[in-house]
DNA sequence: GCACAACACTGAACGATGTTCAATATAATT
DNA sequence: AATTATATTGAACATCGTTCAGTGTTGTGC
């Protein structure tokens, strides 16, 4: 074998992005394994690791086109509305709706630890941090004369807030405690929540 | 080799789920794996298939007990209280506390899955359920007059909102966020829903 | 005190995992 | 055509969860 440049090193590596994402949608990302990517992508183990440091950070980049896919959601989401009001209670909605659409994907986000002191990149927390930004963003309209003090942390509540919701329902531990509607949960959150915020 | 009832079945149980929670606190659930585990307790690998179904099931009794640890601590935390509002807000934070103070038996509360299709059994359910309830419970008298479906989603909505800070904060993943309190965070999130809750 | 049955326990074996790297086959260059 | 450079391979290693035929220990009945 050992063919040459049949692919550019940049197109193995979107293909095998793209082999794990449909190996993880499809199966879950207990599913994925070296050898099992490599042969979807009609390649062997060792190539992959010419183009990945390893697992570890070939689903760091999975997971960043994952954060990239519901940022850009949430943003055509919100660009219809205009009242403050519906335009947060939006970026909660399209948050569970996207998380529901792509469970396995979703998960894998919150499941995959990097090995102990092992920090994620910079452009990887910048991505995390942009969703918080959003947030900030939207509610800075409701909440006049709030110091950004202030709004840092109702952004964070409301978002950590929907992202608990969020993991319980894709565990399914949302059924045992009796919630019927996860968007309604998520609307009980985020309206009360304002409600006490603005005041 | 080969003793004879060194140990009861019992014995060996309650040595494999101490073991366990001692690696598991020490050095993260990644650190867990049969062969360690039975040679931390003095016996072999085989041995502990005769008192574990898998390692499946013993994770799932690692995380039985570490709700139940969880549950006792929140009644402990409660009983000096009277004020309804200090009792709820007082749930919220010894969550927080208990995941603080042991970070990685929290994380493999909510890391563990089970194969697909494979449900916990109901015992385990009735110990989550349990959790929402004393939400519940500690909800009824700030809630006059609404009805148990509101009082329900009320309390799913804080329970699921404290516990995605917990995650948030475990996975450091606040920090990027800009909130330099965990606990305050916590209170405002609480303080607030509640404020808009009871109107 | 002895044989035997019943049981506790072992550990080699299996197939899978992530990862490495000497060997090899192909392309580019001379 | 010969040589160099490099893209790709796949066998090898340590480790994983899991199984189960075999071995050693104990309690029982004679």
């Amino acid at each position: 074998m050992a063919r040459r440049s049949d692919h550019s090193r940049e197109e193995i590596r979107e293909m095998a992005l793209e082999a794990a994402e449909k190996l993880i949608a499809e199966e879950g990302s207990k599913a994925l394994s070296a050898r099992k990517l490599a042969s979807a992508i009609g390649y062997t183990v060792g190539t992959l690791y010419l183009v990945f440091e390893n697992l570890d950070d070939l689903i760091l980049q999975v997971n960043a086109r994952t954060l990239d896919r519901l940022h850009a959601r949430m943003l055509e989401a919100l660009a219809p509305l205009d009242d403050p009001t519906e335009r947060i209670l939006m970026l909660g909605h399209s948050y569970i709706a996207f998380a529901d659409a792509h469970p396995h994907h979703w998960e894998l986000v919150f499941e995959h630890r990097l090995p102990p002191e092992k920090e994620p990149p910079q452009w990887y927390k910048d991505k995390v941090r942009r969703m918080f930004a959003l947030v900030e963003t939207e509610l800075e309209p409701l909440a006049a004369g709030r110091g950004s003090k202030a709004i840092t942390q109702a952004a964070a509540a409301l978002w950590s807030g929907v992202h608990g919701i969020c993991i319980l329902a894709i565990s399914k531990q949302l059924d045992v405690a009796g919630v019927d509607s996860v968007q309604d949960l998520t609307h009980s959150l985020m309206s009360n929540y304002l409600k006490g915020f603005v005041g």
